[in-house]
DNA sequence: CATATTTTGTTTCTTTGTCAACAAAATTAA
DNA sequence: TTAATTTTGTTGACAAAGAAACAAAATATG
C-alpha cells in the first residue's frame, strides 16, 4: 500500500468510527431528533443569514437536501425561514428558541468529544499535531484548485 | 476554533472534496453503475472470501445494506454468492469476470487520483507526512479502544 | 428598456442506507 | 444430548440525500 493509500484509509476509517461513536450517543442524548436535523441545526446555528444555496455548498449536498430538511425542521418549529426586502429569491434561516436548546445540546455534546480525545492530542508531539494540520491544509488547498479547474474544465 | 475543531473540520471536508472529485469522474466513466455499486465491487475485490458481516462491519455499514447490494450485484451479474461445506449459515462472495473488469476500471481511477494529488505529498516533508500518517494512526487506535469500551459499556 | 440568461428554491423520483423483526444455523450451557 | 442463546443473513418500512425538471426572481446583455 501507497502513502497515498495509507493516508486516505486512515481518515477514511477515522471519521467512520468517529461517527458510529457520535450516532451512538446521540440517540441517547437527542433521541427525540434525527442527527441529519442535528446537523442542519448546527449549520444554521453557526452560519446565522446563510440561505438554501450556501448552507448547501457548506454542508456539501445538494439544494434540495437542504430544502426539504429546513422544511421539516420549520414543521418541528425548531428554525424559522425569513427574506428580505431587497432580495426576495433568496431564504434565510434563523433558530427558534427550541433550536437553540437543541444547538446548545449539541455543542455540549461536541466539547464532551473534544475531551474523549483530549489523550489523543496530549499525548502527541505538538510539532506533529501542528503539521498534521499543516499538510491536511495544503491538501486541502490542493482540492480547491482541483474542484474549481474541473468545474471550468468541462 | 481549538486545534481539535479545526483537525476535524480540515478532516471532514477533505474527504467531502474528495467525493465531489471522485463521483464526478464516475459518472464518466463508470455511468453504467451506481457508486455503492462499485465501492460494494471494490470491497469484495479486495477481500475475496469475505461474509456479509465481514463487508459489513468493513465498509462501516449494516448487514442489510450490504445483503441488499450483494443481491443486486448478482443479478446483475458482477459477483458471485458461494457457502462452505463447513458452515451453512455464512455467505461469501467472489467478483465475475465482468465484476473484476469493473474493479479493475476503478482502481485505474484510483491510480488516476494518486496521481493527481501526487503533488501535495511531493512537495511536503517526509517528516510531516510520516508525522501526519503516525498521528492517524494513534487516533484511529485511540477511537479503537472508545468503540470497545462502549461495546461493553452499555 | 426589453429580452435572454443565470440563480435560487422546490418538488418528484430514484438510490442508498438504517432499524427491527424474523428464520435458519451455530454455539453455549444445563 | 437437549435446550437456550447467539450469530448470520434477509426482508419490509422508513429516512435521507442526489439528480433532474421546473417556476420565480435576479442579473446580464443587446
Amino acid at each position: 500500500m501507497t502513502t497515498q493509500q495509507q493516508f486516505y484509509k486512515s481518515l477514511k476509517t477515522l471519521l467512520d468510527k468517529m461517527q458510529l461513536l457520535d450516532q451512538a450517543e446521540m440517540q441517547t442524548k437527542l433521541a427525540d431528533f434525527k442527527p441529519a436535523e442535528v446537523h442542519t441545526i448546527q449549520y444554521i446555528g453557526q452560519h446565522i443569514g446563510a440561505n438554501v444555496t450556501a448552507i448547501a455548498a457548506g454542508m456539501y449536498v445538494t439544494r434540495g437536501a437542504v430544502s426539504k430538511m429546513t422544511k421539516r425542521l420549520i414543521r418541528r418549529e425548531l428554525i424559522e425561514k425569513y427574506q428580505s426586502a431587497e432580495n426576495k429569491k433568496e431564504v434565510y434561516f434563523r433558530l427558534t428558541a427550541a433550536g437553540q436548546k437543541v444547538y446548545e445540546q449539541h455543542e455540549a455534546m461536541d466539547r464532551q468529544h473534544d475531551k474523549r480525545d483530549q489523550v489523543v492530542f496530549d499525548s502527541a508531539d505538538p510539532k506533529q499535531i501542528a503539521g498534521t494540520l499543516q499538510f491536511l491544509q495544503a491538501y486541502n488547498d490542493h482540492l480547491d484548485h482541483e474542484l474549481q479547474r474541473t468545474k471550468q474544465g468541462d
